[in-house]
RNA sequence: UAAGUAUGUCGCCUUAUCGCUGUUCAGUUUUGAAUGGAGGAAAGUCCGAACACCAAAGUGCAAUCAUAGUGGUUAACAGCCAUCCACCGAAAGGUGAGGAAAAGUGCAACAGAAAGAAUGUACAGGUUAAGCUGUAGUGAAAUCAGGUAAACUCUAUGUGGUGCAAUGUCAUGUAUACCAGCGUUUGAGUGUGCACGCGCAAUGCUGGAGGGUAGGCAGCUAAAGUUUAUUAGUAAUAAUGAACGCAGAUAAAUGAUAAGGAGUAAUGGUUUUCCAUUAUUACAGAAUUCGGCUUAUAGACAUACUUAAUAA
């Protein structure tokens, strides 16, 4: 990474993605935007464990659950996403959130792992009770995965 | 023009970048291209259906529950349309569990002597005698009975239950009531009193069968379809023609950001127009599918009508 812009809230969006394409998609092949389908945590089974034993870091409003697992499909890191329903009471706000979440996981995602950590089932939940605008919502989820990189390796 | 009434429509737009998801094609490791991708209420789950399963779920009666002027409409309905009546409104209009009180039971404020079995007061009439007769007075209603059925009841009509997490199907792994094949053990049991052998049995492996967990597929989107024209009808609606092919996710796609534009409100400047700044752009997210109802909704628009004022 030439210039670390992810970090630096004040610079527009748009000048952040020009410049990670330009300067970091060849060399990191996780400097990917991706979030598809193979990337969701969708198993059943997995969640349950996930949930009874997993560790988790917070970064208000954000809180990740994670537990070393190994995937079949050899994909490192599965995620899922998560809104309390007693906090959002309508499905519009809960989607809202979950959709701002995964856009903010998909662009910042790159910036954090690398090949040298295990694979990890994760699950990202939003602890706040109001609603959330997308940059602070994207500083949340840097801090996040900082600290969950600073905690596994 | 203002204030209203009714019905209906729309409910932010454009471009760029990065994504999500269905389908098709190409490649098959990772992908690439093309093309679809939320609503008027998708919501509440309150009615009515389609569809599926349950076989003591069929038929009749009863009970329960629902509906209730009259006529029409529909696949069906408690919906919708028309209309009568009652009530509300100055009007356009709005609201209405609006069938039955000589089948029976119950209930009734105030007033009044009395609202059911008692007849009081005053006056008049009247008789052998007698509230026996009339009038006055109270009240919506008084020896005549009436009101009330969002009181019981009666009448007419309808009414089995559970819901797509229905249901069907494929099936990795795991465990083994079962079946077959191959092997092992005679330490115990049995056919058989003893020995051997064989069978049963015990046990291991393999295969099959059954079962149905994780998960996959079907159900799943061509439908009482959408748009539109004509005809019939006051209308709901129906018939015919033309065009279209219009979401299918499943820890659950339909998004994020930037720039520009648009509407609205406030403030300021000019003072109809116009310009600038700031704020704001609702309610709300498909989950088997339809027809309704109910509730939420910033703002914008159209049509018809009512009342008032002004002008001609």
């Amino acid at each position: 990474m030439s210039f670390n812009l992810a970090h630096n809230n004040s610079f527009p969006y748009f000048y952040r993605i020009l410049n990670e394409i330009l300067n970091n998609s060849y060399f990191n092949p996780f400097m990917s935007f991706k979030y598809s389908k193979s990337e969701k945590l969708k198993s059943k089974k997995a969640i349950e464990r996930l949930f009874s034993e997993g560790k988790s870091v917070t970064a208000y409003p954000l809180r990740l659950v994670y537990l070393e697992h190994t995937f079949d499909d050899g994909i490192q890191f599965k995620t899922g996403v998560s809104v309390s329903k007693r906090h959002f009471k309508n499905a519009v706000d809960r989607n809202r959130i979950k959709r701002l979440i995964r856009e903010a996981y998909r662009l910042n995602k790159g910036d954090h792992f690398n090949n040298n950590l295990a694979s990890y089932a994760l699950m990202i939940l939003y602890i706040g009770k109001d609603e959330i605008e997308f940059t602070s919502m994207n500083n949340s989820m840097n801090e996040l995965l900082g600290a969950f990189v600073k905690k596994v390796s």
